[in-house]
DNA sequence: TGCTGAATATAGCCTTGGCTTTATTTCGGT
DNA sequence: ACCGAAATAAAGCCAAGGCTATATTCAGCA
């Protein structure tokens, strides 16, 4: 059953750009894990080794080691053959900026209603399309309600 | 300035469940979008033609038309050669859900207070990473408020 | 101290989703 | 009716991010 309803488009070159973000996006979503979860580790083990990155994201350990090496490539971390990994300046700023984003999407989701399991796993996918501007907004939702 | 906080990790399985579905709902974004916009210009024009698609998504039509036949492997749409693109049952419906999905994330980012062009730019990246359950919550919180 | 098992790294392959370049087909205007 | 421009399709390239299989290095323990 197809239902009719009213459809309009933004202009051309407005959507073009949209979706050319959300490309864009995707592409940096892989840094933002991997900084994120590496900070996490070094946090609570001292240490980030490839092995625990490739079985916390589910991925095995040479894709994992490729990625450490494109985030090394990029700046953010650092890691020496048979060391673990680590972030550089830039690693650990954009992994602060990412859990904190991390954290106003899941209380945002949870305040919403959505129930804590379902907060947690879409906020994984959804924070890193969250603009700066959305993230405010986000931040003054959140101060409203307490 | 590095923030010291508070830090734990969910169980290893969960975490990479996470992360696994996140990436699976990457492929299907792709097919999302070219479904939604296929079925917005069925609607406006009559008809979807490569060229307006890929000018639209802001990518080559060589790209396009690859994505296209994606489509057709995939068994939501149908083209025949110099023809325009259609969508099959399937692919209809998966615009149906697409559509309306979308415009619940806008406008629950616009109640929340995001500003209208920033809600539709970051639920176009959004709307992919949005379970089930999040939209239900999503539904009845935009009940609440009206 | 040496050896074995675990961790790490390397190599090579696949698919996806971009791109450009080139060939073909369609269609509108004279 | 034709011809040239625009749309379409086809071919071939690239990078990213998966994988398996194969070295290599490290580290703990007998």
């Amino acid at each position: 059953m197809t239902m009719k309803q009213s459809v309009s488009l933004p202009a051309e070159p407005t959507q073009a750009r949209r979706f050319g973000k959300t490309r864009t996006a995707q592409s940096t979503a892989l840094l933002e894990d991997y900084v994120e979860l590496i900070a996490d580790l070094l946090a609570i083990n001292g240490e980030a080794r490839p092995v625990d990155i490739a079985r916390r994201l589910g991925v095995s350990h040479p894709t994992a080691v490729k990625s450490i090496n494109r985030l090394k490539r990029e700046g953010l971390a650092t890691a020496r053959p048979y060391r673990g990994v680590f972030l550089t300046e830039a690693g650990q700023a954009l992994a602060d900026k990412v859990r904190s984003r991390h954290r106003i999407v899941v209380d945002v989701l949870t305040v919403i209603g959505v129930p804590r399991d379902a907060a947690e796993a879409d906020a994984e996918g959804i924070e890193h399309h969250v603009s700066e501007a959305t993230l405010r907004a986000f931040s003054r939702f959140l101060k409203l309600g307490s």
